[in-house]
DNA sequence: TATAACCCGAGTGATTTGATCGGGATTGCG
DNA sequence: CGCAATCCCGATCAAATCACTCGGGTTATA
């Protein structure tokens, strides 16, 4: 496991993206706005993230994206792994015959362990956990109506499209369909 | 705090030293051999840990490198701090003016406490920690008596040098002195 | 002096980072 | 329908970083 600040990038967009979908799917390029983030370079981060499921996209006017399952589901070594695809981290390739000298391949084991433990860790830490920190710390959230089209015409009905019937959304969502 | 192979061949030649370091300073020449990393590269490393006082160095024939401190005081965290210095990791350079439109710089002290978190876990796992782990999983470790110089004349008086006053080794070494 | 070892900075090719661009495809809305 | 919003994708790019090499040092032992 790597981490550099591509995957800090992940975990931020995924936190805004976290403490605002419950007004219907957001926006990459509000969250570029919001956080400073290069519009494409959201794009190639969100395509990794719906790869793997932890995101889904709405596609059109009035799309975004919106979590792919609960927000307490989604840990920061899901989000870590799915940007920064493992690379082989023991220098070795996964052979045995990585002996050189008397000391055979050490490393392999040796940083395998290691890194379950952080693995281990940042599993441990949910998306809503570190939204939780952000709401306590005094973050003011505004669900902001730039929504002319998603949520103009939505009291009843069908006010926000779920493409595809695996849907499974239950996170408190005010707008959830009937 | 970033986490790489970088990082990852550092922790590795610390623990192959805190392995070996009681039969007297262990050299970069044999590191390099054992661990299939090159010597210049762990020149560099470790220079930068003995910036750090996370070793230290005795040059000349029979010289090399061992512990600053006791292994179960040294840190997989200082390890990888030491080597992997610390870049900007909110990339809003510290600033306070790092507002751009609606919600201000979040990733700020969002990532800082997920960072502390990190640093606060992998400070937790002593140096020490990870030898007992190689010594369990049945590594033997030959301490070989390559030392032709270093330890030949070494049955009594003045066996390991330790450069300065300020030597505080007491982790088991059979050889301290007196 | 010869040699073993640390020391150090400059340079290098490959990879990654973060971004830009140019184009699609899909969908809501007037 | 046609426009615009939005996701989607791939190519490309400068800068940084990575992992390493090279060519010299300095220090200390014998």
């Amino acid at each position: 496991m790597r981490l550099t600040t591509k995957g800090r990038f992940a975990v931020t967009a995924m936190i805004d993206l976290a403490l605002r979908q419950d007004a219907g799917p957001v926006t990459l390029a509000a969250i570029s706005q919001r956080q400073q983030i290069s519009l494409s370079y959201l794009e190639q981060l969100f395509g990794k993230l719906r790869r793997h499921n932890l995101v889904e996209s709405t596609r059109g006017p009035g799309g975004g994206y919106t979590l792919g399952r609960k927000s307490t589901e989604i840990t920061v070594a899901d989000i870590i792994l799915s940007v920064d695809e493992p690379i082989d981290a023991t220098h070795c390739g996964g052979k045995e015959n990585c002996n050189g000298g008397d000391g055979r391949c050490m490393t392999h084991d040796l940083w395998a362990s290691l890194n379950s433990k952080m693995v281990e860790f940042l599993d441990s830490v949910s998306l809503q956990k570190l939204v939780d920190d952000q709401l306590a710390k005094g973050l003011v959230v505004e669900l902001k109506p730039t929504l002319k089209r998603a949520i103009a015409p939505m009291p009843v009905s069908k006010p926000i499209r779920l493409t595809g019937p695996n849907s499974v959304f239950d996170l408190g969502n005010v707008f959830a369909k009937s």
